[in-house]
DNA sequence: CCTCAACCTTACCTTCTGGTAAGTACCTTA
DNA sequence: TAAGGTACTTACCAGAAGGTAAGGTTGAGG
């Protein structure tokens, strides 16, 4: 059962607070500053944005892109391997779309 | 992206340090006595068993059989739903098998 | 009467997570 | 010289998650 401890390992992954919120907003190849991120967030703080940022970065699922001009401009997108969640997320998601008619 | 909110919902049923590995212990129909998963895994406390086994209860994965003895005996099996999260679990266990080869 | 087995509960403590608020660095603009 | 905008960083704190250890219930067996 080592695929217990493969799956664990995902979770802990897109664990976080914010992780799968700051996913949904770069799914679609989309690429955000720092700030539309904060934007689109408006719930998550500075901190928390930052530090589950460099944690997906750190995981391989977020690309950081640091241009360096004056007023600091940093984007951030999906790699290749972070779009790929997509459809596994979908699985769960259909998953859970059985649970109502099912529940004996 | 009510999406997003679903997967969170997804991950906060599987979210807790054991959730998994009990669920893996279940996974094939298989009926396990509550002593059978202490003894299954041994870094586990009872608290933390019965707990996680009570919180997937609720959620209606697992599901509890009391046999009314004298030395009490119960047992615990996954729901249709339950075993229904094994494809789920697969797609991420296929996407986190991308990651080596694409790393940049 | 005492103990044991099996399942669960409770109290308490430590660690981790997330939250707020303030501060930093840099150059541009007024 | 002072203010401001962007992207962070840091210090501190509260609450939740998880861990340990002990207790409690029930009837059979000695």
């Amino acid at each position: 059962m080592s695929a217990a401890s493969g799956v664990e390992n995902v979770l802990r992954i897109l664990e976080g607070r914010w992780k799968l919120v700051i996913l949904f907003h770069l799914f679609g190849g989309k690429v955000l500053r720092f700030s539309d991120l904060e934007r689109a967030i408006p719930a998550i703080s500075q901190k928390m944005l930052i530090q589950q940022l460099r944690q997906m970065e750190g995981d391989g699922i977020v690309r950081r892109i640091v241009h360096h001009q004056v007023p600091p401009k940093v984007e951030y997108c999906l790699t290749d391997w972070g779009q790929a969640l997509c459809p596994a997320l979908d699985a769960l998601l259909k998953w859970a779309a059985l649970r109502e008619p099912a529940e004996t």
